[in-house]
DNA sequence: TAAAGAACCGACTTTCTGGTCTGATAACGC
DNA sequence: GCGTTATCAGACCAGAAAGTCGGTTCTTTA
């Protein structure tokens, strides 16, 4: 094979396998050795790559976690109409991705954000950062969806929108113990309420 | 002093400390010797009490954090009145202590619960049996709410309930990283908007 | 007051983990 | 063909962490 695209190829590899690993059983109770095992690799090839197990991790979170991140929660509403209808969908499918496929980002995101609070502040950073990008989208379009007349101009959107991440991570927190199906289809049906409350043109 | 005595001393200031550090530092990245430094204890003494650090934990759940979770989220709402207002007042409380206190019970109890979920199904199971405990008696409390007529019947008392845990343990997320105090108001304020939405007897 | 045992000390062992370093090997330019 | 360099292998190291154990000190009790 080409040796860039060899290089490339085994970066990648490590950290899809990292961000797998560390989302199962935490990052700092998973050794390199693990993620190396796993992928039948060296410590050597890990050090060519990468400075050290933080540099690793942050490249994970700017790489891949970002992307997701993206992909799942943030693009599927930017520039939308019906702020409301567009962020249950959103969140809908995201738990529903959760429940085959084990692993949803925005969840990730949380779960990684309370494992490194106060003890990697550097890491925390970034991942607050991908939160706050989060925020900004939920806030932009609720403030879209006033001028365009689906809530009125009173209600608070960074409110909202903080309620709606904090729900979020929160039921995902739960689902992990428990029956996550159960779990979604009430949840779903409580954020429903939650906006209808507040929602102008009734396509409830 | 006498002997039984210093040992259920000895034994209560080792299991404040490990819950101040475990909380504060994570419990896979706190040791032992953190702990006994911090007291000024020897191995011998830990191990004299305590058969494992996963036995140490255990207890901590068992004695400490159940019996904090009780009084400050539990027994607050427990047979009384107007479960909105009520629980609305928990909450409030839970929060406000938590500025000051830097520490609230509910809030440990959903991080630990997200530190152990996967990597320790022993430990995992206690801190469930408390988060049930809170569901459950959220739950009765709102069936007695309609009973009482300050909710509609045809509301899903389990599912409001799991969204106020979840909203709970996702905002707590997000204040240790953020602008606690103005999360704080954000989010009543919005707990209050979907309380309201479904309460019957305005007393908002 | 002296034996018995509870409560504790701290050095030691074992295991694990992040990180370093010396080579090996295959692809690449010339 | 040949030296160079990118990519990786794996032995090795230092430190940390959980847990062990023989010994010490203090309290109780007979």
């Amino acid at each position: 094979m080409e040796k860039s695209l060899k290089s490339r190829a085994t970066v990648q590899k490590m950290q899809v396998k990292g961000l797998e690993l560390f989302y199962q059983k935490g990052y700092y109770n998973t050794s390199l050795d693990d993620i190396l095992k796993a992928l039948e690799l060296s410590k050597g090839a890990f050090y060519y790559h990468f400075q050290s197990k933080e540099d690793f991790m942050i490249s994970i979170v700017q790489h891949l976690l970002f992307r997701k991140v993206y992909s799942s929660l943030i693009e599927p509403i930017e520039g939308r109409e019906d702020p409301f209808r567009c962020i249950e969908n959103c969140l809908e499918s995201a738990l529903e991705n959760a429940e085959h496929n084990f692993m949803d980002y925005g969840f990730v995101l949380g779960n990684f954000m309370s494992e490194f609070n106060g003890r990697n502040e550097n890491i925390s950073r970034y991942l607050n950062d991908i939160c706050k990008v989060w925020e900004v989208n939920l806030v932009t379009s609720l403030q879209k969806g006033k001028s365009d007349g689906y809530l009125e101009r009173h209600w608070d959107s960074e409110g909202i929108a903080s309620f709606i991440m904090a729900s979020y991570f929160g039921i995902r927190a739960l689902m992990v113990s428990g029956n996550a199906s159960m779990l979604r289809y009430k949840y779903m049906q409580q954020i429903r309420n939650y906006f209808k409350s507040m929602s102008l043109k009734s396509s409830f």
